[in-house]
DNA sequence: CTCCAGTCTCACATCGATGTGATGGTTCGA
DNA sequence: TCGAACCATCACATCGATGTGAGACTGGAG
């Protein structure tokens, strides 16, 4: 498919398709005509880099952890270099505390919300409750 | 104490420290010289806010959510405001997708490393291991 | 053939988070 | 009293992700 398609299916600007691409996260064949040309496995691609850029994590380091998702049983030799691999570690542990940031004020939140939607259920919201005007 | 210590104990450069009280996500008095004066509370509150921002929330959002974390039991009646209702429902549920996402790709990057350790305490990588140097 | 929609590249603008430096006031110990 | 080490504000720079528009090519429908 082409640029305009990838764009629409994935809820993204063609803009950011080019520039993921410079950036390495996704590629693209070319027709006779100079044209992007996609597979539909880049559909999920997009929608994973997405998700992760919208998780903090900056295009360098998705790139560094693609190549491990893509071929979950390949290894490489290359991959097996002692500096990614500690660079993958420390990515690791940064994903978990970031995930375990989000569920703490997840949480927080969701209690929240469940307590104020309770008091309007009940139509206890006035003074109620906290009083405090 | 002042910004030179909270600036230690939490590792935020002083500017931010002023960014984050500018977007109203830390408060702080004035001594009488008109230096900021910090609560031993503002640290838990900045380790919050730095990775609230890490793992991709704006400053507009989080200092929507903060009240809510707080005082976990005070509900003030402006809160009930409907907008702020929809806004947490909505920071929620992507705070969900976003641990969703990070979890998923967490795992397989974890999942990968223990594949390649599990080479590399075998010997059976390329010509070997590590070995190196 | 012409028009229009889609694509290309390139360059500049914006936006939020952060870095850095200038300039000046306060505190404190040598 | 002087200098070092704080602090203050203000302004400008940077960096990554994203927006936007110009100028040119392609290809299909009328």
């Amino acid at each position: 498919m082409r640029i305009g398609e990838l764009s629409e299916r994935t809820g993204t600007p063609r803009r950011l398709l080019r520039y993921y691409e410079e950036q390495e996260l996704i590629a693209s064949e070319r027709s006779a005509n100079g044209y992007r040309s996609y597979t539909e496995g880049t559909i999920d691609r997009v929608v994973q880099v997405r998700g992760l850029l919208d998780a903090g994590l900056p295009t360098r380091i998705i790139k560094q952890i693609l190549p491990c998702l893509d071929k979950p049983r390949a290894i490489h030799v290359e991959d097996a270099d002692p500096e990614m691999i500690a660079t993958l570690e420390r990515e690791r542990d940064r994903m978990t505390a970031r995930i375990d940031c989000l569920a703490r004020n997840r949480d927080a939140v969701a209690e929240y919300l469940d307590a104020v939607l309770d008091l309007r259920g009940q139509g206890e919201l006035g003074q109620g409750v906290d009083e405090r005007s």
